[in-house]
DNA sequence: ATACCACACTTGTTTAAACAAGTCAAGAGA
DNA sequence: TCTCTTGACTTGTTTAAACAAGTGTGGTAT
């Protein structure tokens, strides 16, 4: 559970508008107000404040106050967004997943791979494919690549069940940031082969390169989804003065 | 230019990782150091550290220092990512824009309209659509829905050239939040007819609501891209236990 | 009525300081 | 040699306060 104040806030405000006590377009309370409510500094509610400015759901206007423009998404696709691991946004999404391992490796970074994936040449890890599925229809082609240093015991049998889970509980790391780009591409034969894609062609691809609190990065990833199951949710906030 | 000190360091250390300066894995002095050099506070330090943070250049470590992370990412695709008008993307992406208005037309939000784009029932709006070139190749079909009391004297001349530009420099409203959801779809005999496509079947689609500072929805839109050209790019930031 | 100004609010930026907690290396003690 | 502790560093959280700047209201003078 959070220990920390700003998270708690956060958290608190967070819920209250996505159960409707603050609804879209009204202004939550002001900072002096909420600092009186929770016990805190103002410094505090406003790093809450900023978190919740960063997600999406309110938006604050200089000289007037802290507005909601939460907008419940409609629930039509498979939405992934944040770190979460494929249990987890499964378990958001309301849907049973399920995983089949395709194969498992141990294998050398070369120098092509290490342009693919960010590991330097050389390195040890652990390559492996996966099929997942939600509510037994196979719509995920999921390609791992983990460091070996960093994710040590890492086997078939946690492959099959939820990997994240073994790092984070058995092996104490932490996940911190992950750096993705999303694209679409043709389907390959594997692709077709392996997942439900019905008529569909292509695929929703997510590439990306996950770091743990140690600042190392672990893992290199590929997501092939369905189209008609993904959908990849963003908020950017634009700071003043542009970036250079 | 920007004038807020936490802005000019972010900026400059920004371009100091860009320019290799601070090498990827490479620890940048820590906060202290910095806070004497430029002339700070901690805090002010830790401000920009924490835009660096969020834009995937460096990665913190409790007790150690803050690390760069960042990658420079092969530039075959058109890049997609934080709030940017198609001028800007075309600009930073090295790419001659061009813009054909398709229609222009002004009217009244319905209900099923409503759903869809967030705007109240009855709303007046713009409703524009667009084709999107790159180095003269058709590339992205544009659907734009703006609020007319938020986007006043809005015209044809306008939208063939920057919609943004105009919002910003001539009516001074400034862009703040944008929430998008990023999707595959099948190509529509409209995507197929007025943009090139080649063999594909499908486009990326970018649909998202935009706010400005006073905290009003202003914008719907809806961006169809040609899957090859299209990438979108994505920095997230696990904060410590669960949202909820 | 209208234009203007003062005032009470709001959020935005910056400084300052204290303490918590994680890392790492050097040195003491077995 | 090995283990453990200490201390100096790092980032993380919270408090406190001051001032800047934008918004809106209400009153006053025109």
């Amino acid at each position: 559970m959070p220990r920390e104040k700003y998270r708690e806030i956060y958290v608190d405000l967070k819920e209250k508008i996505e159960q409707g006590d603050y609804k879209e377009s009204d202004m939550i309370p002001s900072e002096n107000i909420l600092s009186k409510e929770y016990q805190c500094t103002r410094n505090t509610i406003r790093r809450a404040i900023r978190e919740l400015i960063h997600r999406g759901y309110v938006q604050s206007v200089h000289g007037k106050g802290v507005q909601v423009i939460y907008h419940p998404i409609e629930q039509a696709h498979f939405t992934v967004g944040g770190i979460e691991s494929f249990a987890e946004s499964a378990r958001r999404n309301k849907k049973k997943p399920g995983t089949a391992v395709m194969q498992f490796a141990e294998l050398t970074v070369d120098d092509r791979m290490s342009r693919r994936t960010g590991f330097h040449e050389g390195a040890e890890v652990y390559y492996i494919q996966r099929v997942r599925s939600l509510d037994d229809v196979p719509l995920i082609y999921d390609i791992n690549v983990f460091l070996k240093s960093e994710t040590p015991g890492l086997n078939e049998t946690i492959a099959n069940s939820s990997i994240y889970k073994y790092l984070e509980d058995d092996l104490g790391m932490q996940i911190t940031t992950s750096n993705r780009i999303i694209t679409a591409e043709l389907a390959t034969p594997i692709d077709t082969k392996y997942l439900a894609l019905d008529d569909y062609d292509f695929v929703c691809v997510i590439t990306g390169r996950t770091f743990n609190s140690k600042g190392i990065q672990f893992e290199y990833t590929q997501s092939r989804h369905r189209p008609d199951y993904f959908s990849f949710q963003d908020t950017a906030v634009r700071t003043k003065y542009e970036d250079g």
